[in-house]
DNA sequence: GTCTAAATGAAAAATATTATCATTTACACT
DNA sequence: AGTGTAAATGATAATATTTTTCATTTAGAC
């Protein structure tokens, strides 16, 4: 479920943040927004309705945002990392090589367990205490197939 | 398997690319290594044996075992890209959030095999063409987890 | 309204990576 | 072995992203 602008606001509050009229811009367009922006996108956005707002603040605001984990984060190989307010349920990312584009999917609980299980043997044989797991499909998304195939 | 000196010189060789010095010693760097190393650990331990060389000539070499897939490249979410000799084939990795620890490992066939239907699934749903996927795990390894004990 | 710690923004610094380009060099061909 | 040439290198600068510093502002507790 997409945490909305409300409840982001709400847990801020409860953790004893400030509610700054810049911190509302940034929630109000990463609320508003379905895609994945980066700092510089969210950025651009923010100042249109806001400008003066520094580009600091926007990267303070993600930070802190992560930290409190009420939005998700994604880092990918080649684009910086970006972010959505969607969802901070357990979910995977399918990513467009070509254009960034992101489409969030829930894993079928089969593999979800099917991954438990074998964190527990990593973790068993490795010492580690696992944390978190990733999973990642890398592609082309249709749009990019089409330019692709055009330009050969 | 992980790819000798020879083996990743062969191969550049049958690709047409010439066998410099500098990329011997970046080469030799990478072989002799278990690690994941990054660009400028890779520097660091390269100009030991041969002042001289450029930080550049290092991300050149390390962009083009990459292209061939002669090394593996691996990408986390706070340290910047390491590579190592590796294994070409096919695996995925556990990583140390505290020190960047990073274990190889290749998941069981039946998770190999769920993943590929669930990536069909997800192509069909999308319209992506789908190249690969990634599975990561992110822990504490056991020294971490000491240290983490002891600090607290 | 006052006070104060938290937050902001401007600027500079730090990091990581890539581009430019003159110089050097591997190696294919004599 | 010597030559020519395209590929590779390294110095330098440029780019991109993120973090630090610090003086100023401000949200929210009282
Ligand atoms: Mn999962
Ligand atoms: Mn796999
Ligand atoms: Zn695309
Ligand atoms: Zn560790």
């Amino acid at each position: 479920m997409r945490p909305s602008y409300k409840s982001i606001i709400t847990a801020l509050k409860r953790h004893g943040h400030k509610l700054t009229l810049q911190r509302r811009a940034v929630i109000d367009v990463i609320t508003s927004s379905q895609d994945h922006l980066t700092p510089a996108a969210m950025f651009e956005k923010v100042r249109q309705d806001h400008p003066g707002i520094g580009l600091v603040t926007v990267y303070r605001t993600l930070k802190l945002l992560t930290e409190l984990n009420l939005i998700c984060e994604l880092r990918t190989a080649d684009n910086c990392p970006s972010y959505t307010a969607g969802t901070s349920e357990h979910h995977h990312h399918l990513v467009c090589s070509g254009c960034g584009k992101v489409v969030d999917f829930a894993s079928p609980r089969l593999i979800e367990r099917d991954v438990a299980k074998l964190e527990g043997k990593l973790s068993r044989e490795n010492g580690f205490r696992i944390d978190e797991h990733l999973l990642e499909f890398t592609g082309l998304c249709e749009l990019c197939q089409k330019a692709q195939a055009s330009s050969v």
